[in-house]
DNA sequence: AATGAATGAGTCTTCATTCAT
DNA sequence: CATGAATGAAGACTCATTCAT
């Protein structure tokens, strides 16, 4: 958890993984980003050759991986899928809380900028299709049939990430929580 | 429709709000804006002498407006709540489709990667709650309490946003159709 | 002395001739100009057909006037042009102090600014000769010799000169009420 | 001397130097300035962080030291205070001809016209002590007690300072030749 | 005589990136 | 492997001025 032994690199995709997702992507720039993260100024093409963009990416894939150990830790112990993902929210929004109440999902916020770059949104499906997967895994694992399975998966996925969108505006992780309830 | 006939000040509003709806906030440059609206440069700060907030601002206001008429119309003719869902999803398709398979919520692109700013946040709040507020009037229209009518509205907003942020990753209008078979 | 019933030329030249005197020519807009001076946009070049160096030469004029009224009072009563002197720079000190021990010369600051503008300096000039014959003619009256009069004159002109610029840089007006002492 | 061996550093703070002097801080734009001083656009914020503001404190620094030089100069082979500043006047008179009658104080011209800072002010005062320390050091030097050493050197500041606005709205170095004189 | 909308060249500044070391 | 100086295109914004009314 102490920054001060992580590698730059590493301090470098932390920084970006929390500023993308309070800011966007081009809201954040470099000079931000290098002093957030204390690395030395010509460090950054050293690590990611391709500069912002390979960055955002590595961003995008450590913050994915942080969310898909939140969703297996909440269904972990849940003995039904809508257990799990009240946990889930209730995860969530305790992290909103802790943000400032302002931030979102850190897929969408570092790599849905620029129309252009297929790239990024090749990324952005294949870390989101994860996420689904990972829900799905559970379900299945509570009994769910495969089809239904995924069916319930997708629906957290989509209730999750509106429910981020509506939480930054009201400034309240309360619309994260009520989540699950909105669906009984 | 014809934007030869639309004053300086409202080609500047479409513009930036069908820019910044695919690009972000931070996304589009005043000169793509200015351009895009085949507006000369020192006309923005004659008609918004807050620049670029001032603009983002009305550009959202436009596209919620925008909005409000498609839930309206979407609703008009429905004989339940699930088929005026059913409508509006169907044409949020057909938008995304026409935007390049490239576009998402209209005021959370514009407000929610400006600047650290209080008022966009209270401002994207009061879009999404008229938005909320014409799906909970056309619930109670359709026959039900009060309470039940703004579940259900906030529900579909939930799904909605989060529609719009798949769809994106996936490149595909198919998720925003999708939407209500997901509630059953 | 009431703004409100000066017409809106007069506002303009009194506005021009405070800011000019604090800001300079060239750190001070129109749109300050005329919003301190409650004037109508279009109205500057109405009343000054040749703009802002127009206006300033005005300002520079009315300024000035209101130096040689200041001088005229000082030496109205005085015995000597020492007294004289004295009474004129605790005056000016007085005034120093009110503008927030920040102002100066109000024809340097007005038409000093560009190396091209050869109107500038020649208005300045006459306008500064006009201070020193007012300052020559009261000492002619208090029994000099034309020559030792202009003498005297123009060397106080040079320390009231001298002294508002370190009085601006001391921020303090006791710079300004020292003057005569350090010629004894 | 030559300007090609300096530094991107140093022919940026002698171009502001010299340019603020004659135009005045508001009257030099940015991109004057790095024409004049063959720099690219970037360099400037790379040097000078805080941008024309932490150029204008360096380029008056510097002006400064030069002037402090001039001053010792002047007074190093005079046999009395009254020599030293008759040399010192001439010399300033003949660097008023070179700059092709339209230059005055460095500093004033490049912290009075500032932004509303008191930074400036601070750094004008600052500089300003120097000089008269220095004139003063030659004073006491030439047999003068402290006190009157120290009258004697501001007095010869505020002349100094006097005539150069004298002297830039006349266009003539005559005024600065003549100061000694004013005083016998 | 008087006005406020409209303009585009100009302002200062930040950007992501490259380079020599 | 690692760095900080250097860069020029682009950023948002302000300017003094013009013009139709």
């Amino acid at each position: 958890m102490n920054k001060r032994v992580l590698s730059t690199k590493d301090r470098l995709i932390r920084s970006a993984a929390n500023l993308f997702r309070v800011r966007g992507y081009h809201g954040v720039g470099l000079n931000d980003l290098l002093a957030h993260a204390n690395a030395p100024k010509g460090s950054l093409y050293h690590h990611f050759p391709d500069g912002k963009p390979d960055l955002a990416k590595a961003a995008a894939v450590w913050a994915s991986d942080e969310m898909l150990r939140l969703i297996a830790v909440s269904f972990e112990e849940a003995k039904t899928f809508e257990d799990g993902m009240t946990t889930l929210c209730h995860k969530l929004a305790k992290l909103f809380d802790l943000a400032g109440r302002w931030d979102g999902c850190p897929i969408s916020s570092t790599l849905f900028e620029g129309p252009d770059n297929e790239d990024f949104r090749a990324c952005a499906e294949q870390l989101f299709n994860g996420w689904i997967a990972e829900g799905a895994e559970a379900a299945e694992r509570l009994g769910d049939a495969p089809d239904e399975a995924r069916r319930k998966s997708e629906r957290m996925f989509i209730m999750v990430q509106g429910g981020w969108t509506l939480a930054r505006a009201r400034r309240s992780s309360d619309v994260l929580r009520e989540l699950p309830r909105l669906l009984t």
